[in-house]
DNA sequence: CACCCCATAATTTGATCATATTCTGATCGT
DNA sequence: ACGATCAGAATATGATCAAATTATGGGGTG
């Protein structure tokens, strides 16, 4: 069993199964950080600790918690002056952003790619026919979700957990941003370069596999970068 | 006045100075991370919050809070049965460490390099010069801290917040152990390259500073994955 | 006479602590 | 060797205190 950061975050998308008595703080954290990826909060809006206390019904310490943890990932920022909200992305972090996705996700499509077994590779595809599914049928919620769990069994897959807590910082990052492009230009013009990528694991082709995740990396950064500029304008 | 993450790094090395009323979990988390990076708490070793409470004089609260940033930032490690210790690096996790790092720091490097004033250059030759102090008298202590700073500094320099973010963290990931290699190998044999670097910065060529400080890392990383590898047997 | 600015009061929000409760690990007895 | 008991440690709550933002009102100005 192993229980690497990225296997972690596949599994805590859904809250079925049988959850072994989870702390307050840990699900405090779950939902705020599902909140947050799939935008359910914009960039720029404030996070009350009080508020997160009536809203998951927890104590003040679990809220608390829950939000140092993800101040710490980057999801959140502390203002200065006590105020904690969800960042707002400047055109310099998004270069910063499209950098150490390329440099980290190559690397682990690579190994990924080398290590995935055809159990992997059929789930990758499952995965992905649903991300078509939610693409054509407009739902932008589903997008988001089918999309992020595409990379975090991606992770899994490879089986690296610095390298997967990296790249999930990331995505905590630049997700409330994701969310408003895709309110922008809808959910039709979104990259999926992931059946090339599920091809070349197929052939055994990891460099291959590791160029589409690269690809389909720089297009979806491309797509937030030019929503961000157009929505400075 | 430029409020990002490496700045921030920079200046929290040092306690002294005006400090304006800062939280106590802040205070803890600082303590606790000086620790961490400079080789006070070894790998594998517990730490709890009833103990943290005494020795840091505060409540659990923040004491909470400190803990959980850290673990958030892979400093710590949860063990799943509520414990919390050190993390002890595995082969495979140093190889990850040498990727992430080769990939974030030469970026960083690149762009400090372009950007350094004369007065950034003599800063970090400053360091250097301490550096190297700390290196002949053997002092195992301020070699790391002044290492860090050399390191953190550049990154103050790139004004890259996420980046030098994820380059942080990492720091805090190897730290405990750059502690071990210290004290098996001495400092006479741990690497240097910031000559070259700041050679590199003063003559204007950001690629050659980039290279030679990719050279410090991959070296170092050498270093540690060489006394785990004794170590283990 | 209406509008703006600044000082001050009121309220909201964050920080910390002390305490009760629950869980884990280990010891001791059978 | 197995299982109940016990100490210790973590989790979670609510109360209390401090700080910051927002609201308010008086005085001055166009």
């Amino acid at each position: 069993m192993n229980n690497n950061a990225a296997n972690w975050a596949v599994n805590k998308l859904s809250t079925d199964g049988p959850t072994p008595a989870l702390p307050v703080h840990e699900l405090v954290y779950r939902q705020l950080r599902a909140h947050i990826l799939f935008g359910e909060l914009a960039p720029g809006q404030p996070v009350t600790i009080q508020g997160l206390t009536e809203m998951m019904g927890a104590g003040m310490t679990p809220v608390r918690e829950a939000i140092r943890r993800l101040v710490a990932e980057g999801a959140l920022e502390a203002s200065g002056n006590r105020r904690v909200g969800v960042p707002m992305l400047s055109p310099g972090n998004v270069d910063e952003l499209i950098h150490a996705r390329q440099a980290i996700e190559t690397e682990l499509a690579l190994r990924a790619a080398t290590r995935a077994t055809p159990e992997n590779i059929a789930g990758l595809a499952a995965i992905d026919a649903r991300l078509d599914a939610a693409i054509t049928s407009g739902n932008v919620r589903a997008y988001l979700e089918e999309n992020y769990l595409f990379h975090a069994s991606l992770y899994a897959i490879a089986d690296a957990p610095i390298l997967s807590a990296i790249a999930d910082g990331l995505w905590l990052r630049f997700g409330p941003s994701l969310r408003m492009v895709c309110g922008r230009i809808g959910t039709q013009n979104l990259p999926d370069q992931h059946k090339e990528a599920i091809e070349a694991m197929r052939a055994g082709d990891a460099e291959a596999a590791a160029s589409a995740m690269r690809d389909d990396v720089i297009q979806g950064m491309e797509q937030v970068r030019q929503a961000l500029s157009e929505s400075i304008v």
